[in-house]
DNA sequence: TTGATAGGCAAGTGTTCACTTGCCTATCGT
DNA sequence: ACGATAGGCAAGTGAACACTTGCCTATCAA
């Protein structure tokens, strides 16, 4: 749903990690905690970044796959293609003369 | 700020009432809350309307001008386009072959 | 098999948020 | 001046949310 992509963009830090994984898709949880924590700082534990990935999944700008023991995280913009376009004109921003 | 966009964008209510102003630019808080309760049934107070309306404001999303005992709302749609283009590719979504 | 790595589940806590309630100010019509 | 219309301010309430804490499962290397 829309509903559910717009709470997921609310978040500063679920933002942050849609940025990170848009520069290199494919992270796992850890690689991301990782990344995360080196250029903000701690005051994020794993499991909240867990919570994280799994609010972006439920919303589909997240898809993920198993290999082994290892979850890996891709992004996909395609919801988000979709809800812009709802208060946007959908084509030509200077079509009217 | 991008933040204030987001956030403002998180609550139903507040997509509801964009949407409305598209529909209808330059409504008055009065308009707005009649449409809205006609068209989704009662559940919204005046003033749970105008704090919506102060928070699209102060994200950027919503211009007022007074004129006597009147504030017209019109959406100001720019604060959209900026932050989408943060995880789409700018252009040419299917540019690299 | 043992230990280490990668991740998940679930209850608890504190803050933010949407909404209400009650009253107040300003503008217009008569 | 008076009442009615259009809107604003501020404290209070209940629910949603981000984050923690503690423990548990599954996969891999030795």
């Amino acid at each position: 749903m829309a509903e559910d992509v717009f709470k997921a963009l609310a978040d500063p830090t679920r933002r942050r990690i849609l940025d990170e994984l848009v520069q290199r898709d494919g992270q796992t949880l850890f690689e991301i905690c990782a990344r995360l924590v080196a250029g903000r700082g701690p005051g994020l534990s794993r499991q909240a970044i867990s919570q994280h990935l799994a609010v972006l999944e439920s919303a589909g700008l997240v898809t993920t796959r198993r290999q082994g023991r290892y979850k890996f995280h891709d992004v996909n913009t395609e919801p988000l293609e979709r809800i812009v376009t709802r208060w946007l004109r959908p084509d030509a921003p200077e079509s009217t003369p």
